[in-house]
DNA sequence: TTGAAAGCGCTAACAG
DNA sequence: CTGTTAGCGCTTTCAA
């Protein structure tokens, strides 16, 4: 703890404001918090020493006497995939306007990491924490439930009854591309598929594909299903395995659209033409994927309206209580040119 | 302020410990943080009335009574571009690794934004803030003094007096770039370059590139040179812009990988083929880069090393006060196979 | 409208 | 090694 620099970091307190400004502290903090409850040139006296002495309140003794932070946690599994990123971009900004603070910790996909990441944040005094999906250790939800801070979850299908969850059907999204694989002819489907413990939306995503399978009387070959973690390295792998077998699927459904580009490039880089020998889909709908020759087809996730709507949910919540309402928004299928009909 | 939600938020206290583990408040404390001092059967009694009642600490009396937050800011133009994402991703774990939790803020490249985004950070009393480039407003310099927090930049070139500096030599970089154009056989070049205005990495860049011309005997056209925003869109855009000049340049320079990619994608559109018609570079090695056909010459920006050492700096400041050193990594030129001999 | 004063929960001397 | 106590800077009754 041997520091000289952290030496009086904010010198000046609201105590300094009120001994300028000839007024009570009490009067201070009322400006500051509740304009309107104080006479207009009192007011203005205070603002201008304010500015004058480039005050900065401090967030821990407002906390510490409001139990409010204006501070906001989201745990994500990665940045590193741009689904996430702009779904925090946008939560951030919705957030900010509000004057919240986010604060962001990433577990790479590990659920006792983010039990340990949830205490922290919860230990930060955050006001609400934002979670990717329903699939979290006991202990974070008895961490939920006894703090009784403000919860949401995002991206995930269930209305799950411990929080509300601002997510989209990630089950009938699959089904309805195999759909669309089934009336292109495709009947040998295979599947790149996340790693599904401890993911629930992988898990959905993969159940989708297996259900409709089932639904259209086709057989679900375990040997056409793989996991893998999410990166183009690891796509292009599982490509090559699955393209590998003796009989090869005419079509390929990827747990998500990094793992589709990493089919693609592998596809490529052999000279399979895409959608000619293989139909490849995805699931995302990443800004990159319209671009790419053959364009993607693709789940169009709706990343940026779920971050946007739970900020907002929350913000209401915290100003309101209002409480929060589970919503499921729409994942359409976005049908471009990496499927096309089976050819014979 | 009528929320029937937020009441006895973490009900337990450090002096509910102390009493159910019959110690003073001190001894809790001491155990909680210094637990070398505690005779062990105190503080296993102490940590199992801890566990047993669930205690979860308050940030907020501990960062009041200590002015610390174990906390750390980052004010980042935004988390759309994975050059970003994969750094905070970095970023945060080395961080979390220390305990600090990460607080994230996004300017959109507004430098007044940023201002406001600063003095939140502040009001939230983090111990460090991290910046990125050497560009910022007056204010936020007078704000970065004023409160005397541990602050840092990366991505920049300078050795800015101002602030410690993590970064690489854009300018050089992009020397390096013409130098490799040069060498082709490459005259006319012109650049898709991102707004320069209030970004010094932008600026840098750009003006590397001009430099290079210059010291290679070659005209600057400013007519082939255009500023836009970062996305695929405006580097498609521009891309037709250059290229329906009259006379088209033989190479086309990015400020980064996004809009390098961007004019791939249209030229590829045009069925215009790269690098024989036109030789394309980038600027950042975005993962995905590697895998486009062609493969993208690019710099390879040390983005995640970046993140990893900044945050190294800070813990190491914020534990021993040690004082930062600014650095210069580096950023070499990749090249694949956008960029190709001129054809005569 | 304003001021005085009582905490908020914890850390860090200080004394034992 | 442990307990007592004085704040940290602010919000919020409660009076005036």
């Amino acid at each position: 703890m041997v520091d000289e620099t952290k030496v009086v970091e904010n010198p000046i307190t609201i105590e300094d404001i009120a001994r300028a400004a000839d007024v009570g502290i009490a009067t201070v903090s009322r400006t500051l918090n509740h304009p309107e409850i104080v006479r207009k040139d009192t007011r203005d006296k205070i603002m201008q020493v304010v500015h004058e002495l480039g005050y900065i309140r401090s967030g821990a003794a407002r906390a510490l006497a409001s139990k409010q932070t204006f501070t906001v946690g989201a745990i994500i599994p990665t940045l590193n995939n741009a689904i996430f990123a702009a779904c925090m971009e946008n939560f951030e900004r919705v957030l900010s306007r509000a004057n919240y603070t986010l604060l962001i910790t990433v577990t790479n996909f590990d659920r006792d990491q983010e039990t340990m990441q949830l205490h922290k944040l919860l230990e930060r005094g955050v006001d609400a924490v934002l979670l990717i999906g329903l699939d979290h250790s006991k202990k974070s939800f008895a961490l939920l439930e006894k703090s009784k801070v403000c919860a949401v979850s995002i991206f995930g299908s269930r209305q799950s009854g411990k929080i509300p969850c601002i997510g989209f059907d990630n089950r009938k999204a699959s089904e309805t591309i195999v759909q669309h694989l089934v009336s292109l002819g495709h009947k040998r489907i295979g599947m790149i598929a996340g790693i599904t413990r401890g993911n629930d939306r992988a898990r959905d995503r993969k159940k989708g594909v297996i259900s409709a399978l089932e639904k259209n009387n086709l057989v679900y070959h375990p040997s056409l299903f793989i996991e893998t973690r999410y990166s183009h390295e690891h796509g292009r792998q599982a490509f090559q395995t699955l393209y590998g077998q003796k009989i090869k699927p005419s079509a390929i459904i990827c747990g998500n659209d990094v793992l589709a580009m990493g089919a693609l490039f592998e596809a490529d880089a052999h000279g399979i033409r895409i959608p000619d020998q293989v139909s490849i889909t995805g699931f995302d709908n990443l800004p990159i994927t319209e671009h790419l020759k053959p364009a993607l087809t693709t789940i169009d996730v709706p990343s940026a309206a779920m971050g946007v709507r739970a900020a907002e949910a929350i913000v209401q919540k915290l100003k309101t209580g209002e409480k929060i309402k589970s919503r499921l928004l729409e994942a359409n299928l976005l049908i471009r040119n990496t499927t096309g009909p089976i050819k014979v």
